[in-house]
DNA sequence: ACGCCATTGCAACTTTGTTGCAAAATATTT
DNA sequence: AAATATTTTGCAACAAAGTTGCAATGGCGT
């Protein structure tokens, strides 16, 4: 199964040892296409997954540069899986994220690139991140 | 004492009833400048107000359109005061954020306005929150 | 197949956020 | 200015979210 293959040789190429927590964690993401927080994937995979271990995987991604996070308004940080150029504790992402007031989806919007942004004297900027929040295409009646 | 008086103020047009919580929380905000977690809120303040009572405030101060909230990737989100063209339930920021990695500190930087954004067919935007991380000038060695 | 090292699950705990209700404070009426 | 109505506060109890240490398990290199 080729979806199976390509995470496997995701995790390899970050580092990390292949497990059954990160296999199924990462498939999770490249299955929905969409952003994710701990409550989804909890959901989803509970009767397998200590809650513990959810953490760790997420935060491991994280380092490792294998998904992000996006900032949010409601206590609830989402993760999404980086794109190719990403590496570890090295973010790079000029998309935007859209956040359904709705339904709750977040979506990352490839189309649309975070313009670039002049600071003032003396901030340096290491991430930008540009969320929009609303109704998505699919609650809008 | 002329800020307190228009603590007061600020109180009285939003309809809310001037309590000692109210005066001292939204003085805390008006004396930082910047915008406050509600942790941050908590250690200046816990030996006077009660943890719920920080956190119904907050929310009362969002509801009116007083102050507004910051998305972010820590778990924390933050509160800033809003400018004078916020209604209930109607806020309108231009301005961009910037969250400090090394002091914490997050400053709504006037200077910039956030880009108008073209969204994909049946999306649509109620907020924009521009969120730029990295290091702020007081922390620029 | 063996042994080492990384990862997992469990338990216990801390922190963060929520809810109901009685007491206290604020606002309103007279 | 006092009495009443209304709103807000603090407490207690709880629920949810996140963290840490440690023993047991599973992955990986030889």
């Amino acid at each position: 199964m080729h979806t199976q293959l390509s995470i496997i040789d995701t995790l390899k190429k970050h580092n990390l040892s292949v497990t059954d927590a990160r296999k199924n964690i990462l498939s999770l993401f490249s299955q929905s296409g969409n952003a994710l927080a701990h409550a989804d994937i909890e959901q989803t995979s509970s009767a397998e997954f200590d809650r513990v271990t959810i953490y760790r995987t997420l935060q491991t991604f994280v380092e490792k540069g294998i998904i992000h996070t996006i900032p949010s308004s409601d206590n609830s940080v989402r993760y999404a899986l980086c794109k190719d150029e990403c590496a570890a504790g090295n973010h790079h992402h000029n998309h935007i994220h859209f956040i359904c007031d709705n339904c709750g989806i977040t979506y990352c919007i490839d189309q649309i690139t975070v313009p670039k942004i002049q600071l003032p004297q003396g901030f340096k900027a290491s991430q930008t991140d540009l969320i929009v929040s609303g109704t998505c295409n699919k609650c809008e009646q």
